[in-house]
DNA sequence: GCATTGACAGCCGAAAACGGCGAGTCTGTG
DNA sequence: CACAGACTCGCCGTTTTCGGCTGTCAATGC
């Protein structure tokens, strides 16, 4: 049984589904024209409350590190990646090589790219934090535009290091 | 000597058809807008009875295996699979290429397809227990609905073994 | 009559194409 | 010389494509 909602952010309208183990699927359904809603699904948002609150205190600023069931499903590889990224601290940003050497396949940056556009949870597991080499965006689901806006609201609100500066 | 009638059915109205030595022939009449009907056959159930009898009792759950006289007619080929076919408990199912390989011919998996096309006797020679190796369903005489609607059904009162969960 | 062909309720493996990359090279500018 | 941008090439997991293997029947062509 597949339930979903809606959510209007600052960046649009959201679209979030889940099953009777979590999370499941975020989408920007103005990026895609259509409802992308299947038959059978239900609007109904008492298993998305958690996930609704969370997201509203993301984009209040107010929290850092989500906690909710997730339920994506993908290859063992895709998961992989997808675990690693939700290592990422909250306004820090990595390259997709160095991912890739995080999970041990320091060759893999390219797959690491393609795992990365098959995230069905964006937002949430934080694949916006990874850029290229270069330092450039070079992709995002709903679009480079909304991957500068997460990464700039969270460089915002990131707690600083207090600065130690040499006397 | 061929006798037939009719069976109410919750899928429908079923059309059985016998001679002498056994069950001949099941149809779906409303497949077809024709009756299906020969010159030259009469409507008798009493050859019908245990054929009917078996039929009330499977739709209402109370019956796993059939046991009445066939006398399906096929080429040696089909009446392999046929065979094989039969032999797929209840509830259970498994693919074309597993079936053309229980069958000694594991590159067949096709020409099985069209056997089971050439199935007289659905339901019982249950054909609707083979699907696609990746899970989908591809055919049936009498509509995929029907054949999910079989599957459901013996889903739904095949006997559970019963879960051996690491403690 | 008899061979040929094509269409089916499929499957499997190999090969190729395709990305939200990265490191290195080359080239044209100031 | 420093440097940005275009280009090449190797790398990797996933998806798509493709050919070949089957029995039967109906439709062809001879």
């Amino acid at each position: 049984m597949m339930d979903y909602d809606f959510l209007e952010t600052p960046i649009g309208r959201l679209l979030l589904v889940c099953d009777e183990q979590g999370l499941r699927h975020i989408e920007f359904p103005a990026a895609d024209q259509g409802d992308c809603i299947e038959p059978g699904w239900r609007r109904d948002r008492r298993h998305l409350g958690g996930a609704i609150e969370q997201l509203k205190a993301y984009f209040a600023g107010n929290l850092l590190a989500f906690d909710i069931a997730l339920a994506a499903r993908g290859t063992d590889f895709r998961k992989t990646v997808w675990r690693e990224l939700a290592r990422i601290p909250y306004g820090e940003t990595i390259s997709y090589g160095e991912l890739a050497r995080r999970i041990g396949e320091p060759r893999a940056s390219r797959a690491v790219g393609a795992a990365n556009g098959a995230n069905p949870l964006p937002i949430i597991v934080p694949c916006h934090r990874v850029i290229g080499a270069n330092g450039k965006l070079t992709g995002f689901s709903g679009g480079l535009p909304i991957k500068q806006w997460l990464l700039d609201h969270e460089r915002r609100f990131a707690p600083q290091p207090t600065l130690a500066l040499a006397p």
